[in-house]
DNA sequence: TATTCCGATAGTGAC
DNA sequence: GTCACTATCGGAATGAG
């Protein structure tokens, strides 16, 4: 059972999500498990609220709605409201947010609670069928969420969603024999990184375009659209599944670059690569 | 007998010296050679100046100084008066020019004039001793004349001069057990660098120092301070000199950088490494 | 493969 | 290894209680 590299350095009293500015209490967390939970706070607010809220001039000790974000709750609100101001969930099982850094249009990132599997490397922690069952719900539910965040995006450029509107529109054709809508759950990605950067156990919930000002570097395109992203639905692996080799992932990400959608090559030519994704992303909008 | 790559591009019909903006006439001079020679120019003027001469706003045809620089001249004259106004000097041989982009305090090009020798590999063309000989000669005055240079430049921070002045002040003492002063020739190296990226055939006459602006770049300070610097002095080469390879000369540009006068390391740090050039100069300079 | 900053590295075009 | 421009690649630091 591998353990993630600087395991002191993350995840010890704390798991950072750097630059999220969400800390994850693990260890004493575990030990309050048996305690009663005091002060479950109730609040919405998404990742970068955290950063806001660390400019504020206020310097009177205010609670740091991050800091209590990753308690395990007790059983009974199951699921959260998740209301205009945010796409953010919190389960018995795990918390769902918006990545910080988006890769593309929708982007979201669903962290499990449970401290038994918080800091293994995804291959171990979803070999266990009971967690990995879990994940698979709570995964399922987030992609229908970044399905929808997706859909109210790109809807309304959608020909497939303005031809089942125009049929509607004209009444007469039965429910059941309108042209279908897009299928936005289709454009959803669901996965790991295989070497994840953040200790802390991460799944990506992402639609497929790439189109995004946070994609800054060869490894955030490579690490999305090569196998060194890892589907959920893949686990558990064989043991001797290639994908569990370093040396092959690391070939991952120096491939040469190639269009998700088109299949183009690029090379190493980052830049252009994202200029080609632009160009995508505004026929992939209006399918 | 090798030739150097893209002959074309840079060779015919004319040999350019990039960013000095220096025109050889090679083929058609090598025609006119028979001929009486036209207008020789006896101007002075620094490779720089032709710069400023582009700049001008004079679009009049005007001569370029140094498109006539390289024709060869009658024996007559055959050392030219190096006023303050510049350190050149032309031979029948040879020309002699300040690099424009000078990567120690002194550095100097010396360009053989002869048309049968100007675009071989240095390897090829110091195989002909007659060439070789002849080269040496001029490198030997050029070499002094960049002594003399460093002399005027840092020879006022001389203790060994210092020391030498004093004495003499003194009287009384024989001129021949004065103190010797600092020995700048002995601060000049004179020789090629193995894979030049210009075709034209150019020894460099440059102080130890490698103190200067224009020094930017790893192969900059490796082409001197590896042994991708073959010193005049060692041609003609063996046989099976090792210095023939370039895999070998590849590896020397890509060794860590070592400081050439205290032989401190810095990997790959170059920032680092011309930050202790500063401070290893104003050692020097005051040796 | 968290981001960001800085600097080293690599490819190109120059006329 | 001519220069200069651009872009890619590479390591190191990154909150503070
Ligand atoms: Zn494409
Ligand atoms: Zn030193």
């Amino acid at each position: 059972m591998r353990r993630l590299k600087n395991p002191v350095t993350y995840c010890l009293p704390k798991i950072r999500f750097f630059h999220h500015f969400i800390s994850i209490p693990i260890n004493k967390n575990y030990l309050k498990m048996a305690q009663p939970s005091k002060d479950p706070t109730t609040d919405f607010a998404d990742s970068s609220s955290s950063t806001k809220a660390n400019n504020d001039a206020t310097t009177t000790p205010q609670k740091n709605a991050f800091t209590e974000l990753m308690k395990p709750k007790p059983p009974s609100p199951p699921k959260k409201d998740h209301s205009q101001r945010s796409t953010h969930t919190k389960t018995e099982n795990a918390v769902l947010i918006k990545d910080l850094y988006p890769k593309a249009t929708v982007h979201l990132l669903l962290l499990p609670r449970s401290p038994t599997h918080n800091l293994l490397h995804p291959h171990d922690a979803f070999a266990d069928p009971q967690f990995l069952s879990m994940i698979r719900e709570e995964a399922s539910s987030a992609a229908k969420l970044a399905a929808a965040e997706l859909s109210r995006i790109i809807g309304p450029f959608s020909k497939s969603n303005k031809a089942r509107d125009e049929a509607m529109d004209l009444g007469q054709i039965p429910y059941d024999k309108l042209p279908p809508g897009r299928d936005y759950l289709k454009e959803i990605k669901v996965g790991i990184h295989a070497h994840p950067s953040m200790d802390h156990l991460h799944v990506h919930i992402i639609s497929r375009d790439m189109r995004s000002e946070k994609l800054k570097g060869r490894n955030h395109y490579q690490s999305f659209c090569t196998p060194f992203f890892i589907e959920l639905e893949h686990y558990p692996l064989d043991e001797n599944d290639q994908r569990r080799s370093s040396r092959y992932h690391n070939g991952n990400l120096r491939k040469d670059f190639v269009c998700w959608r088109c299949g183009k090559e690029f090379g190493n030519k980052f830049s252009v690569l994202k200029k080609h994704l632009e160009e995508e992303f505004e026929e992939w909008k209006n399918e």
